[in-house]
DNA sequence: GAGTTTGAAACT
DNA sequence: CAGTTTCAAACTC
């Protein structure tokens, strides 16, 4: 049993900041957790100890199963971090493959998870983020925010650590997931800008307020998946860093609801019609300003006085602070996709054109409608709410039968992610087949 | 390219 | 919350 187990933690949660503050250990040091969950059932090995938001802004945590080296790692399995290890944590740059917001594509370390949180527009000001060493409350006060931030910190810098720890944590890992909002999740130095997962990048500005579910994400080890399953240079990229990560951080999460809908048509758009802007007096901190609006930087714009770029972070920081303030959703985007398995996008603010008769490029429905019918199909339109339940008939046959045969927990969901890799490999052939894309 | 129109964002 | 102003993109000439 790890020292570990049973160990509380309180977390001290200002609106912007918070720390994972633990109650006792056995060796009257500290010790952290680098997971904690909120409202986040299917996290084995933590919990928390009180689920609902007490006034002083406290919550408790135990954490009841740490980490073991596991030969099947699992999404699930989080190693223990040290006080000292957190307290040694140098300010690193943590890649974040497509987080708009991020300062060229790269989180410091030392950022606080509340920044990071405000710095993913997608996630937006729901979103909790959490992690090991320090876990800052997102924007809200509320009880229903699910994202959280999972981290293990560098070998580098590591102060003191067991055994145990040694083997498992050796790459800084960070996640940020934002259930709540729909299972988007932001992966954080996992990989290098060249591998970014397609399947990732077409969900960056999706539509997730329809959700409504816990947990809906389908975790995948992509350590279990081969790469003859995989199939595809988008997924090939996983085993890019299998040796340098630590088990059960190299997870490619595919959320079922992600699968569902064609997401990222918006997104898509814009950066199809990614275009300088003109901003003079917004100093691109405004909504008017498309790049700010989208979470890019202004780059090659024609802007005058421009904020919107990596030398005015403070300014920036406080402008798109100010525009939550003013509409926590302001970063959402505005053309989503709620209908399953069809490509046009779902307005779910909706226009108020009254002149153009929702005729001209003013109405962003008609600029959204326009975007879909000259670019045919959405490829994630091939995913029908058939096929993902076809695919989850398969995972239930393969579970099933894992049980019937009395296999082991491991064996069980090996057998479970072989076959998911498989229909995953048949459902991108189908994209593939159906848009011709790399044909 | 300048001027006008338009609707979203921001402000009061 | 409604009305007004500001803003930048879309549009027209």
């Amino acid at each position: 049993m790890n020292e570990l187990e049973g160990q509380e933690y309180s977390y001290r949660g200002a609106t912007s900041e918070g720390h994972m503050i633990p109650h006792r250990n056995a060796h009257g040091s500290p010790q952290l957790t680098n997971l904690v969950t909120h409202h986040m059932p299917s996290a084995p090995g933590y919990s928390r100890i009180d689920e609902t938001q007490r006034e002083d802004d406290y919550a408790t945590y135990r954490i009841l199963h740490p980490v073991a080296c596991d030969p099947m790692p699992q999404v699930t399995h989080y190693s223990p971090a040290t006080y000292s290890e957190y307290i040694l944590a140098q300010p690193s740059h943590y890649h974040c493959p497509y987080n708009p917001w991020a300062s060229q594509g790269a989180f410091h370390h030392g950022m606080p998870s509340a920044e990071m949180c405000r710095g993913i527009p997608s996630i937006g000001p729901d979103a909790y983020c959490l992690e090991g060493y320090s876990m800052h409350q997102g924007f809200r006060h509320g009880n229903h925010s699910n994202a959280f931030l999972l981290s293990s910190h560098g070998e580098e810098n590591m102060g003191e650590k067991s055994p145990a720890q040694t083997s498992n944590i050796q790459q800084p890992v960070q996640v940020v997931c934002d259930v709540d909002a729909g299972g988007q999740l932001v992966m954080l130095n996992q990989w290098s800008p060249g591998h970014i997962p397609r399947s990732m990048m077409t969900g960056v500005h999706s539509e997730f307020q329809s959700s409504s579910a816990e947990d809906r994400s389908i975790h995948v080890d992509v350590n279990s998946l081969s790469t003859s399953e995989m199939g595809n240079s988008e997924m090939t990229m996983s085993s890019h860093n299998t040796s340098s990560l630590s088990p059960g951080s190299q997870t490619l999460v595919v959320e079922q609801e992600d699968v569902v809908q064609p997401k990222g048509c918006e997104r898509l758009k814009w950066e199809k019609s990614k275009r300088p802007c003109n901003c003079t007096k917004s100093q691109c901190l405004k909504l008017y300003c498309e790049c700010f609006a989208y979470g890019e930087f202004c780059n090659n714009c024609k802007c005058v006085n421009c904020f919107n770029n990596t030398e005015h972070d403070l300014e920036r920081s406080q402008a798109v602070k100010a525009c939550l303030v003013r509409n926590p959703g302001a970063f959402r985007p505005k053309i989503g996709s709620r209908k399953q398995g069809t490509v046009k996008g779902c307005h779910t603010k909706g226009c108020n054109c009254k002149r153009s008769g929702c005729l001209k490029n003013y109405c962003e429905c008609y600029e959204v409608t326009s975007f879909t019918d000259d670019n045919q199909m959405c490829p994630l339109a091939s995913i029908t709410p058939d096929v993902v339940e076809a695919t989850c008939g398969c995972l239930l046959v393969q579970a099933e039968e894992a049980e019937k045969e009395g296999l082991t927990a491991p064996h069980a969901e090996r057998m479970i992610l072989e076959e998911f890799g498989q229909c995953l490999t048949q459902i991108v052939g189908s994209i593939f087949k159906s848009t011709n894309i790399g044909v």
